[in-house]
DNA sequence: CGACATTAAGTTGTGCACAACTTAATTGTG
DNA sequence: CACAATTAAGTTGTGCACAACTTAATGTCG
């Protein structure tokens, strides 16, 4: 068995260190992923949301009306978790659902008049968020650059493995 | 209404562009969580362990024998959280759950043997992970870094929110 | 000693993520 | 045109995260 290096471009990294190494790193981004969620919980209880229907009202407030099918395109959401959260957000007075007339597949959604006035009172949360971080924008900006392309790298890697399935 | 740094630190900053921004680390941050786990769900799967439950794996692992506090403390998971979860690793028998002697109160979690042989198999994810990454392991370092700080600052301000609630 | 607080696990309920599946509408092709 | 393939939503089932609660054991203090 090579237990040195065994895949390659690693040096010579025993499996052993890579085991404790990850520990800590997914042990870091779960944390920061949970950290960032308690965060925004905290801030967006006033406002009735969780923070997955806060990035769907983002979403919305940005582009306005919207099918089911690209609001899954812009967060990476399939309608398993969509259809559930939208029908909350409807019954809360938030978003308005209705078939589209020339393609009954396609469900559009869009902010009610509630929803929209939501919107102001959401501005103030993310900054302070960005307060709570403590850091300045620079750095955010920068860390969101990382994290879209260890994301892609990922993606692109796990696509591959499962082309790589059919075989 | 002060829409202009409203509360500081941030230069001429207007709440719309902190909206927009937010958008894109949230994304970023909610997609590359969700990316890592996609990563670490396909190459586990082999391995029969859910990537929560590697993490807990990886405590055992390394700290041997453990009270589900502990272990709770170690990835910052509450009982509400891991009895399910080590319930479903105990049916696996990949670990055992007896009270503690001495305290009646805590349970002590260790790794059967099978849970210990698991260890052999597991070796080879995080490589694939980190190689899938396309990272060299500095940068890995480096930004498991920049997300413990970024973890904590949350934590921190989350718990300074918490504490003024009670006034 | 005995009432009370604290602590460790576990339970219950809500919401999200995702796989696998169903249903209904649309598209493509023979 | 007819029928198979594709597509958009939605449904079902599993597992995780977390809040709120319960239960049982341990500590603490009058």
């Amino acid at each position: 068995m090579d237990s040195i290096d065994s895949v390659g471009s690693f040096g010579s990294v025993a499996d052993e260190d890579f085991l404790r190494l990850d520990l800590q790193v997914c042990f870091s981004l779960h944390s920061a992923a949970r950290a960032f969620n308690a965060a925004y919980r905290t801030a967006l209880k006033e406002l009735g949301l969780t923070y997955p229907q806060y990035l769907v009202m983002l979403v919305l407030w940005e582009h306005g009306e919207l099918p089911v099918k690209k609001i899954g395109a812009y967060l990476r959401l399939d309608s398993g978790t969509l259809s559930p959260l939208l029908k909350r957000l409807e019954s809360a007075d938030l978003v308005e659902r209705r078939r589209s007339r020339d393609d009954e597949r396609s469900v559009t959604v869009r902010p009610t008049e509630n929803g929209i006035a939501l919107r102001a009172r959401a501005l103030a949360v993310p900054r302070r968020i960005a307060t709570a971080t403590g850091l300045p924008l620079d750095e955010i900006r920068e860390l969101r650059t990382r994290l879209n392309v260890l994301a892609e790298a990922l993606d692109a890697a796990d696509l591959a493995a499962d082309a790589a399935d059919e075989s």
